[in-house]
DNA sequence: TGTTGGCACTCTTTATTTCCGAGTGCTAAT
DNA sequence: ATTAGCACTCGGAAATAAAGAGTGCCAACA
């Protein structure tokens, strides 16, 4: 059953006031206000209605209505006026998307960061890899007793590792261990890494001080931390600026289950491949600590099959039309900047580099 | 002038007591848990005189006193019994410590992780660098137009970075410019990097596609990431634990100054050096924002000339006792773990891996 | 001189009451 | 269907009252 042109005017004129005063809002406020041409007690009715069909409720009787979740699912489906960024805000993003990853690379924290500072809400980043296989293995000789584990990533990552041993081993032993593992353990996954491949290794090899079972470890690190998720979660603090966090026990629930890593937030269902912005609106999010708050997730391609997601956290009384409007553009941003092409875009002459190494959070 | 022994046993008393209830503390609970065999009279005129000396106050007349920052300042350096952690409590200290370092290496947001969990206050965690310089360089030919540049720094980290090139460069090249920048860019500090040396190099190497450029502004950009002294903050949430920051307002001050990065906290003076565990009280601290909060603060061996700190920030009255114990004994711990000898200490058998990859916050 | 019980006094906290007004729902008129 | 009018409700603020905790001081005492 649809709602009358004007039921919806009405309930986005609610929408509009509560989030921006956080207060109930009553009937005249918006005969006054929302300029359709009828009076308060016209409105009266209407609004009687929508509490009828659970857009709006209100806190006590004689007091202004709030919307629902319903009202506020509504009012982000159909009502709201997707808000465009003014120039200002739109080349201030650039700037800083420009100067952030000019200097470090796209690490989620500087992501996270970014979005909590431009919303002013606790933002989330994270990062889904695809399956990641070792692409290369190089073992650098340094000293008798210390060499450099290099690996090259299929996702264009490179880690290393200084090694260094209680026993000294010779140049030739680092070769041949380094045209083994090239040979035997490159493109294969975490699991085809088994204690069996790494004994028959070692005997090929004739290593008989673990040398072997250094390096296979520290593939095996590399291979699982590459492909876990990677979150940071930052500007928690922001919450208190919003009046429904004055309570402190409330605003403490809520902040420690974000820097509690609280993955749960938006990691499940396939959320990666949209790229349109999604909202999370209170008893919709899963998380039992998030039932009246929402979320807001962008998310973009991160470059070499890896897409990363932004959230952020705030009451359910946010600005959504805003924080959709940013996330959008930080997203389309970092996208367009790490994304899609293996080629560097053209133009980028001092930052011919690509990728650096990276450690997760 | 000294203060009785009976005085120093109340104000003591006062500090404890404060320290746990949060509420000003009068004559009578004194009389009554101190076990001092006087009255709460006399316990009152005693009172009298420690607010006249500066040691305490009250927030209005007639109500109980609380301890003023030079009442913490005695307690803190000549009252508080130094409290020993209970088995349990090193146990599980040790126990995280060895997991952290297992897998992960000394990252600063390990251990300010750490420490704010065990505390259960905001920590925050930094390290100082000694000069770096590169050691060693290796560059890795992976194709026509892709290389890894690998650096070796004085401290024992190993810093890479993958290049991809609009153009193809040969094997050969690559080979020259490896020699050369060792041979140049080695042991030398960032200021040494000059427009001049990297001109020269770039001649030698006959390099017309600004290779040299990329490599040396790499070195730049290792040598003066690792130099800067890295910084991270955790636990802000936990601030709201404490009944002084149930104000919102004031809550959200302190720990958006945290959060922002705070350097000014103690990274000042000398205070890496002192293998004490420091304490600042009130307004002993610099910074505006922590003059009625207090930091205890320890410093720790990081190996290679590095030396870290750990501090945690909470109200004044705070458990500079255990807090203390803690730290100390985490500091300690890290001394042990990272500082010291070159030569991995004995029976780290799985460990020989002694430093991974960093990538700073 | 130092200690103690007693007591009046102060000032905060908490509870109770009162009051005000915003906003509603309903009804009757348009 | 819309609107003006009006009685009514209910939360929140202000005002008032009561309760208690703790002090300071005095007078008595060892």
């Amino acid at each position: 059953m649809a709602l009358s042109e004007r039921k919806k005017r009405i309930l986005a004129a609610v929408v509009d006031a509560y989030i921006d005063t956080a207060e109930p809002v009553g009937s005249k406020a918006i005969a006054e206000n929302a300029g359709l041409g009828c009076s308060s007690a016209t409105i009266r009715n209407e609004l009687a209605e929508l509490v009828a069909m659970g857009y709006l409720e209100q806190p006590h009787t004689s007091a202004g209505r709030v919307p629902t979740a319903k009202g506020y699912r509504l009012y982000v489906n159909e009502l709201m006026d997707k808000q465009k960024l003014s120039i200002e805000e739109s080349e201030d993003i650039n700037r800083r998307l420009n100067q952030k990853l000019q200097e470090l690379d796209d690490t989620i924290s500087d992501v996270s960061r970014l979005a909590s500072q431009l919303t002013n809400y606790p933002a989330m980043a994270l990062t889904t890899r695809e399956a990641v296989t070792i692409v290369r293995f190089d073992l650098i000789y340094v000293a008798a007793n210390t060499f450099i584990i290099v690996v090259l990533l299929s996702d264009h990552t490179v880690r290393n590792k200084l090694v260094r041993l209680p026993i000294s081993v010779d140049e030739k032993m680092i070769r041949k261990l380094a045209t083994l593992f090239n040979a035997n353990f490159t493109h294969i996954g975490e699991e085809a890494i088994t204690p069996v491949l790494i004994g028959s290794t070692e005997r090929s090899a004739d290593d008989t001080m673990g040398i072997t079972a250094v390096i296979s470890s520290f593939a095996l690190e590399v291979l699982s931390s590459s492909s876990a998720p990677a979150a940071f979660v930052s500007g928690e603090n922001r919450l208190l600026n919003q009046p429904e966090f004055r309570d402190p026990d409330k605003a403490h629930r809520l902040m420690s289950y974000l820097s509690g890593g609280g993955q749960l937030l938006p990691a499940e269902s396939g959320l990666f491949d949209s790229s349109e912005v999604r909202v999370l609106i209170g008893p919709e999010n899963v998380a039992e600590e998030l039932k009246d708050s929402s979320v807001v997730i962008a998310s973009y391609d991160a470059g070499d099959n890896t897409r990363g997601l932004i959230g952020v956290v705030g009451p359910t009384r946010m600005d959504y039309s805003a924080v959709a409007a940013k996330l959008r553009f930080l997203a389309d941003g970092l996208s367009r900047r790490l994304g899609g092409g293996e080629a560097p875009p053209a133009g980028m002459h001092n930052k011919l580099i690509i990728k650096g190494d990276r450690n997760d959070e």
